[in-house]
DNA sequence: CATGAATGAGCATTCATTCAT
DNA sequence: CATGAATGAATGCTCATTCAT
């Protein structure tokens, strides 16, 4: 936990902005967003209180920051070549790019899982998510479509599905979950 | 909701601790366990704040209850002719069931999956889950070993990933998934 | 406790109020007159609330008919040939049956004394018991005046100092507080 | 109650936290420390709930906190010079230092004896309180040993309980009890 | 006599948010 | 930028009391 906490603070070096969303972000996804409470984040963060409205409007503005960060980090890393046409091997990139980071950013998908159902909170950021999600969703059923699968968009539900599944089972308790051996099994279906 | 209320005092009539249930799973799914006030459920249900307390001991007690009720009644359905072996019959039911019980309890599964990633509160029914789907698991686990899989373990959690996968996506937005068509694209993958 | 709750029922055989009464002592001295709800009384007494309340009117009223009916039983035992004048001897089987009390009578006793200090609810059994000790004071002050006490009235006022002190002190704590020898200090002040 | 609230107003100018602690004192003596809620504390302090707990964890916290810093005042007066021997002249003053405290801290007192016999309550502070007396009971002790008293342990414990019998009487109806008189008559024990 | 379901006012406590410094 | 004192609405929970059975 200190070393955590030296962590980030040599990470950020006087940012206090990324400070507060990281030991929120930290929080929230450990606790839940309703058990954390400013008072704690500031207390993690060795800052006060005011200080956090100093930089976010509110609790939720504070949320929404983090996800939406999130997000925009994620999907710079789809559709490489950004052609808007998905190949093969994009596909089986995407596949283990999006294992990769369930391992690296453990606490984000954590809150994002967490968030889903949570209609208050979820609405908050619902929108901009399916924006983001939708021009990669086009693209795979285009994929599906082009490879002769047999209903595209069904194909590309499931291929949320699957993934959302593993994403879920993983965070509820990453310690016993070979995710390893699972994106082998996952990458049996789409890579022949 | 008014529509709603009638229903359930029909449906009980006189049972308030079931009243009490029932009204408490509708917010817990809806709004979630945490925006959802003792108060919300006692005027959701026309009966008073204490009366919730003379039935049980506290909010977490309640949630409990559901869960471990809704458990229990999922549980019943499973491996019919209770010989401790999974027949691919039982199997292709099982499959079935779940899909029929997402649409059917739905609250209850919103519920369920919003437990997951809160922790104080999955803590709270973690253990006896755990119990619960231990013995399907294995039963499980001994079927794609009888019928040859690769990996039998893994397959156990693939399945469950991919079932979990569908109920969260569903779940997230019940009229935009086309649950029927997902249900037939994992039944292509085991029953063969 | 089962044994001292087996007593108490074939003490009374059927008297449900002395029951009650019994308990509701036993629980106010022990852990406070606020601190011990209705419900704490019937489920040690093994009855319904409602029965409670069947025999007394109030909490308030239950405390009050304890108390009163402990202090009727307490001051049966003064001035024992009731002649108005109190004898050497007497004043000395005061002090005697005094110390003897406190051990007999913990419970009520612990109860008086916390009383005391709760003004909302001392104020309730104050009145009778002034009443009640009234007579006594006047024949102590009249004894210390025949005797040619220096001044009788706050002769009387120190001897009941006296008595409380080593009341709450031996209260406070019974186990660690020597009585015996304590009335045998008291005893050397007046029996000469 | 007005006047007196100009006047704690006026004594600490903003130190807010006294003003806490002297608005306690003053409700849990005259009203018991049950019977005292914090919303009527906040009220006779003209602040907020709130405010209360940023400065106290919790009500007993605050009690705790009155008591011991009351103890801690107290006991700056003894063993006047320190040598952890008493005189016979510093046994005297502490007579009469501590009628003079009954006078001038009556809320405190009375909150004290009103303690003693709430078990819940008098167990958060007993052992701090334990500490706080026992060396001075030990000097008391050696003191009446080295006068040739019979029994010294039994005399320490006697003294005390004059004292405390003292207060408990005083306390409870100070405008009928002649403290005065009182001290005098005990003086009269020990002055020789 | 006896039960315990039902009520609702009241309590201690939490917490997002504001604001003077 | 930064602090933390201050607020007040809301929350989970308790409890004396009532009343239909």
């Amino acid at each position: 936990m200190v070393a955590n906490k030296e962590e980030l603070y040599s990470e950020i070096k006087g940012n206090k902005k990324q400070l507060i969303m990281n030991t929120a972000l930290e929080s929230f996804a450990e606790k839940g967003f309703y058990s954390t409470s400013i008072n704690n984040i500031a207390k993690s963060a060795n800052i006060s209180k005011g200080l956090i409205y100093h930089y976010f409007r509110s609790k939720d503005e504070l949320l929404k920051t983090i996800i939406f960060d999130g997000f925009d980090k994620l999907f710079e890393n789809f559709d490489e070549n950004k052609d808007g046409i998905l190949q093969h091997s994009e596909l089986i990139n995407y596949i283990n790019f999006s294992f990769e980071s369930l391992e690296k950013n453990g606490h984000f998908w954590r809150l994002y899982f967490s968030l889903i159902f949570q209609p208050h909170v979820f609405d908050l950021v619902k929108n901009k998510l399916m924006e983001k999600i939708q021009p990669f969703s086009s693209m795979l059923t285009d994929y599906f479509e082009r490879n002769n699968y047999e209903d595209p968009e069904i194909e590309t539900l499931f291929f949320f599905s699957v993934l959302d599944g593993v994403g879920v089972d993983y965070m509820a308790a990453p310690e016993y979950f070979p995710i390893e051996k699972l994106k082998k099994r996952i990458l049996k279906i789409y890579d022949k």
